[in-house]
DNA sequence: TTGGCTGCAAATATTTTGCACTGGC
DNA sequence: GCCAGTGCAAAATATTTGCAGCCAA
């Protein structure tokens, strides 16, 4: 979260081009409701539920479908533009302006998800490759905690 | 996976007794399928999914019911004597036999999960806490990859 | 004895899927 | 104009819950 106003809405651009250029490339077609959940995604610094990209798009396409919503994260993520935060309860969160495997940071009480700043687990993937013989092609790394404002409250 | 065969049936055994301990601290009853349940995890090597006991807990208990199975797991991890390893699929999977959180290095292809040999991720924990400000209640790091057994198969 | 536990079935909730219609390319 | 994409509704699936009868303490 070091990132300037200016680079993260640079980094924003890029994000939407990149997820554009992955569609084209593989001749999927640009709906104006999947544009609209791509640039959802490409700025998701909240990390948004699928109910969340849906009432987020619903503002500019009312008509829109829940189905169409989850079609086209899956599309996405799919071609590794959309990082899936599953969890066994459901309401999955997506991040598609980091779609590489990195760390969260989870509120357990408002449920609000952060990317901390931490270096990177390259050494340790390729240590367990080592070790167990594994070929190793992707991992998770979640915190679950209580966030600063929510410990706040509390008192 | 490095504790020869003695010591890992003294560690099942020690799992088990702190199990039902656990259960009459808190005066919950200990009847033929919850113990069937509480054996049955506490050697959990494979981390099994409920179903998996299920199908476990009727070889001893045919009339057992998956509900039962269900609650049993649920209460487990409550008192914190289960790691849930859990999905967004679904098919969550537990650790009896290591309740606190560690590293999961999982199969894709054959669903498989093994416990490897990692230094523990305390400090880093305590880096994000000082921060982000947050109180780190737990953690969860999965690999995800293809072990040797089916890249073997594989050509 | 008694209230927690079990087993059955019905209910939940999220995500997926089938299909007819629509519209991007 | 073709066929992928959309929207609706129904399906699929894992898990949870309500409740009557049972049994561990």
């Amino acid at each position: 979260m070091r990132i300037a106003l200016k680079s993260r809405k640079e980094n924003v651009n890029l994000r939407l081009e990149e997820m554009l250029r992955k569609l084209k490339e593989r001749d999927f077609r640009v709906t104006p409701q999947r544009l609209a959940v791509l640039k959802i995604l490409a700025c998701s610094f909240n990390h948004p539920s699928v109910e969340m990209i849906y009432a987020e798009v619903k503002k500019t396409f009312p008509t829109t479908s829940l189905a169409t919503v989850y079609k086209t994260v899956i599309l996405l993520k799919d071609l590794e533009q959309v990082l899936e935060i599953g969890f066994p309860a459901g309401c999955n969160r997506y991040d598609g302006n980091i779609p590489q495997p990195h760390p969260h940071l989870i509120c357990m009480q408002c449920e609000s998800i952060i990317d901390p700043d931490l270096e990177s687990f390259a050494h340790v993937t390729e240590e367990l490759a080592a070790e167990t013989g594994f070929k190793i092609v992707s991992h998770r790394l979640d915190f679950f905690g209580i966030c600063p404002a929510c410990l706040k409250k509390k008192r």
